[in-house]
RNA sequence: GUCCCCAUCGUCUAGCUCGGUCCAGGACACCGGCCUUUCACGCCGGCGACAGGGGUUCAAAUCCCCUUGGGGACGCCA
């Protein structure tokens, strides 16, 4: 029809989308927008038992606040049986697919047999000649070719040779009516229109099959692109364990989906030495052809970097209203400073949030390093004075501000040092964090002086 | 067992297509230092890899073969 490109994301409602769902989402949804095409997203519900509607819930979720919209969809397998039945009429019409009537136990042996023999555990074929027709219990089994080699055009990899000997007639609709997933999946990317289909290494062995499918039907078989699996620490595929746990846990932990979006791509993919991209960049820069052919380790570590940097990067009000919306703060002029002066020092929105959140509560504790180290009983004499200074201040601005801290230094002999740090653990409970004039800043002169006073009467109470 | 895929610092990777510019570059982590009232940020420097063995070649991380290691798949699951 068209040159049109339309990819796909086929999620089965079994689970909670994970870092490495998530990443095949990614990759799909980056080549269609890239193309200016289509990213459809199709639901793989035919496994009746696990589908659940919460993890469908979930996964739509997760993919909202990923930003990965879809242009079609979402579709359901378990609603499209009369397409496949269509479908597999045609192949039954052109003798390319049986009826088998072997119980699981018969083809199981089978299996068993071949093994023992050192041979691929397969279906022997026993039905394939017989022309049995349609009977309780009996399967639908495809004619795949007994000799020949199935190459698969890999964008990723490259081409792949597989020997059809090592493939059997393998099922297309179960004893039950309902498809297999081979065959659904492979009718479903014909019917939209998918090409190229993007997915998970772990579904090379099935593409042999699915072209099976393509060709029978006389049908022209669509690029495919495996990308490589995500592993644990251990090399390992990735499992709860390493952290791969569902993708909205990392909205939870205060990452942005940006910074989320970026690590996961750039594992597996690259373009030169670049690390940071915005979303925008993605779309521009991504390409099939980068990606690269070997599994890579999944590093939370690496990915809270890129989250801090992506922090550092975002625009003020940007980060204002989401910390608004997580923490009940109004958004304000207050707020968007506070998030200006702490972005660097953050890591992830939480990290944010908990380091300006003293700005905005008369409720807060001294740590009890910072407290010990420097609200002793020879600050309690520089605080007072310095208080002082500061209720004498018109203009509560940073020159008047410098002109009363050299004044307390000089009637203390002090270097400056001796009186920011208990004055910044009597504001914010903290010997670290944003430099002093900042600190005054976001506390106010009223509130600063009130709450020096109340770190003096802490040194008293703390003295006895 | 059989088939398929893969192999550069601890990890993510550049380089491999067109062998020499690579005694291998960047990033995370780690270790020093600078900046600085603190902590971050930033900047500078350090540590650290071509899995092994054979070829081909004047020359190999780059090409070929073998070995080893890792991953995946062999269902009326997806």
């Amino acid at each position: 029809m068209d040159n049109t490109i339309i990819t796909r994301f086929p999620p089965s409602p079994t689970g909670s989308l994970h870092v490495g769902g998530a990443r095949t989402a990614v990759f799909n949804w980056l080549y269609a927008r890239a193309k200016k095409g289509k990213f459809i997203l199709r639901f793989e519900d035919t496994d009746q038992e696990r589908s659940t509607k919460e993890s469908e819930e979930e996964i739509l979720e997760a993919m909202e606040w990923l930003g990965l919209d879809y242009d079609e969809g979402p579709f359901y397998q378990t609603k499209r049986s009369d397409v496949y039945q269509k479908y597999a009429d045609i192949l039954i019409e052109k003798g390319l697919a049986y009826y088998c009537t072997c119980t699981q136990e018969e083809v199981e042996a089978m299996r068993e047999k071949a093994k023992a023999e050192g041979r691929k555990p397969k279906y022997d074929g026993r039905c394939r000649e017989k022309g049995l027709k349609k009977t309780e219990g009996a399967v639908l089994r495809i004619k795949a070719p007994l000799s020949g080699t199935c190459i698969i055009k890999d964008v990723i990899k490259g081409n792949i040779a597989v020997p059809y000997e090592e493939l059997d007639d393998f099922v297309i609709q179960r004893s039950d009516g309902t498809f297999t997933y081979n065959f659904a999946v492979t009718i479903d990317d014909l019917t939209m229109g998918v090409s190229p289909v993007i997915r998970g290494d772990d579904h090379v062995s099935n593409t042999p099959k699915q072209i099976i499918i393509y060709e029978a039907l006389g049908e022209k078989v669509p690029e495919f692109g495996h990308v490589p699996m995500v592993l644990g620490s251990d090399k390992k595929r990735l499992s709860k364990r390493h952290g791969a746990m569902s993708i909205l846990e990392y909205k939870k932990l205060g990452y942005l989906p940006d910074a989320v979006i970026n690590y996961i791509v750039r594992l597996g993919w690259s373009y030169g030495d670049q690390e940071f991209f915005t979303r925008k960049e993605l779309i521009e820069k991504f390409s099939l052809e980068n990606i690269g052919r070997s599994p890579g380790v999944f590093d939370p570590e690496k990915m809270l970097s890129i989250n801090a940097e992506h922090m550092q990067n975002s625009d003020d009000d940007f980060l204002c209203r989401i910390i608004s919306s997580q923490s009940k703060i109004p958004v304000s002029d207050k707020l968007k400073l506070a998030v200006n002066v702490y972005k660097s020092r953050a890591k992830t929105l939480i990290e944010l949030e908990d380091s300006i959140k003293v700005y905005f509560t008369d409720e807060f504790e001294y740590s009890e390093k910072a407290a010990k180290d420097n609200l002793k009983e020879s600050s309690k004499e520089i605080l007072k004075s310095f208080a002082d200074k500061l209720g004498a201040i018109k203009d509560f601005t940073h020159d008047e501000i410098d002109a009363a801290f050299n004044q307390v230094l000089a009637d203390h002999e002090i270097k400056f040092p001796k009186l920011a740090k208990p004055l910044r653990v009597a504001l914010t409970g903290t010997a670290q964090g944003a430099g002093i004039h900042e600190t005054l800043d976001l506390t106010g002169k009223d509130k600063a002086i009130e709450r020096i006073e109340k770190a003096i009467m802490w040194i008293n109470g703390n003295k006895c």
